[in-house]
RNA sequence: GGGCAGUUACCAGAGUGGCCAAAUGGGGCGGACUGUAAAUCCGCUGUCUUUCGACUUCGGUGGUUCGAAUCCACCACUGCCCA
């Protein structure tokens, strides 16, 4: 395997934030450890945990060996960096149920197999932090930073500047991440860490522990934190978060999520969250400004991180879905045989009863029934702004009677609320 | 322990006896335009309701008043300053 210049294959994807001088040296002269934290706060991780998967993939792929952080330990205590509040603490239940989830779905995206001279690895830090107690903590570790020191971390200041004010136990966050790596550095021979530029202040506690308590040096560097072009939050849709749990978010929205990525965020989010080679995305890019109603780059992107997470046969099917949900839009809606409605996945699914409809249901009651809207009153109003579509017709008057003449195929009514929101709503009985 | 300031809808933040379901901004949602984009414009944004309207909300609990987010008392929480 040709070497990979990590850190020029990550700058020229505009993934460094901040870097410790030395690092790209270190990495030069051997294979290195290096470790990515993941926060258990759910049991699934969402594509804003994507990129710290990434960047452990991109580790891997120039030689070094990944290792990926849960944070059994650090969980229970919350990060305060830059929240405006603190955190809800975990209890021990969820806390187990997420690690577990968290396992899972990182084993899918790193190589594991131990044959590899640099297998990626699981660790958890509750395990090295259920037998310090306190008082050795304090002294063993506490005695090598001073207060001063931690409180100059902007995310230290920013909470003591703020309203909300700042416990003791979020103060101590970034002893404990500190502490992490210095166990690291010293039982694993992990030199470098790596993250979200909002843990630049964390890890540099880390590496000053190393340097202080252990005498040795230990590298850093950082990813900057995703914002969208517009200033909104990274990895929210209509309906919530985009989990990487085809349970929670399915291929389709997943693929969706990536294809409706404004022009601004695409080009940047290609470099980021594919492994494409540079010249194909110069290229890409290219072919983008020259046509940019055809969205060339939202379309590879969405197919590639879909692939990527979801692997073929989750991409296929979420392509399978969007054309039938928007690539025939011109066409009429009972083109769709039985089995492309019955095939269309990741959209939701409803049942009704048939008697119903012989007589006529107006569309609230039949939208409120459902379940696609949870009041009357809102579906009114959604209905009267031009927001709910049957069969893809628009529904102009909120008292109209949807007859079972409607019916595609005799059993089935497609819903639209709202222009991407789909629901496929089965009659029985 | 003492002094001061604060607690309003998803967030920020006005309101200081009736005109308050509560200004404004942000966010969210929907629509138009477009390319399932961005920008722009328009509508909705406490709950229920076809309309009228009904009901619940301004940290908590009591009180004053015909009437309280607004006045009073106590409690809780938060921030700042002093010890």
């Amino acid at each position: 395997m040709e070497k990979i210049n990590l850190i020029k294959e990550l700058s020229w994807r505009g993934m460094i934030q901040d870097i410790i001088p030395g690092t790209e040296e270190q990495l030069n002269k051997e294979m290195t450890i290096g470790y990515v934290g993941f926060d258990p706060t759910a049991d699934s991780l969402h594509i804003g945990s994507l990129i710290p998967i990434i960047l452990l993939k991109h580790l891997q792929r120039a030689g070094h060996k990944p290792l990926a952080l849960i944070g059994g330990a650090t969980g229970r205590v919350g990060d305060p960096s830059f929240k405006s509040e603190e955190r809800n603490m975990l209890d021990e239940a969820t806390l187990a149920t997420n690690l577990a989830g968290i396992r899972k779905q990182l084993e899918q995206y790193l190589d594991f197999n131990p044959s590899l001279f640099n297998s990626a690895e699981i660790v958890n830090n509750y395990d090295w932090f259920k037998g310090i107690s306190f008082l050795d903590f304090i002294r063993d570790v506490g005695k090598h930073i001073t207060v001063n020191y931690m409180m100059s971390k902007d995310s230290v200041k920013k909470r003591l500047e703020g309203q909300s004010g700042m416990s003791f136990t979020e103060f101590s966050y970034q002893l404990i991440q500190g502490y992490d790596f210095y166990w690291l550095y010293k039982e694993k021979n992990c030199k470098l860490q790596m993250g979200g530029s909002d843990q630049w202040g964390n890890i540099v506690t880390g590496t000053e522990l190393v340097r202080r308590k252990a005498g040795g040096s230990a590298f850093a560097l950082t990813c900057p934190l995703l914002k969208k072009a517009d200033g909104g939050k990274f990895g929210k849709t209509e309906t919530g978060n985009v989990w990487l749990d085809p349970q929670r978010t399915s291929p389709y929205q997943f693929y969706q999520f990536w294809l409706n990525a404004s022009d601004n965020d695409a080009s940047g989010w290609i470099k980021i969250f594919t492994f494409l080679p540079e010249q194909e995305i110069q290229h890409l890019l290219e072919q983008h400004r020259a046509q940019e109603s055809q969205r060339i780059l939202q379309k590879k992107l969405a197919e590639e991180v879909t692939r990527f997470v979801h692997g073929e046969e989750g991409l296929q099917q979420a392509i399978a879905t969007t054309q039938q949900l928007f690539g025939k839009s011109d066409k009429p809606v009972n083109e769709l045989s039985e089995n492309d409605l019955r095939s269309i996945e990741g959209i939701m699914h409803c049942t009704f009863p048939a008697s119903l409809l012989q007589e006529g249901v107006d569309i609230i009651s039949l939208v409120v029934d459902t379940g696609i809207f949870p009041s009357r009153g809102e579906a009114r109003k959604m209905i009267q702004n031009g927001g709910v579509s049957i069969n893809r017709n628009k529904i102009q008057d909120p008292q109209q009677l949807i007859l079972s003449t409607s019916l595609l195929h005799d059993k089935f009514l497609l819903v639209q609320k709202g222009k991407k929101q789909f629901f496929l709503i089965e009659v029985q009985g």
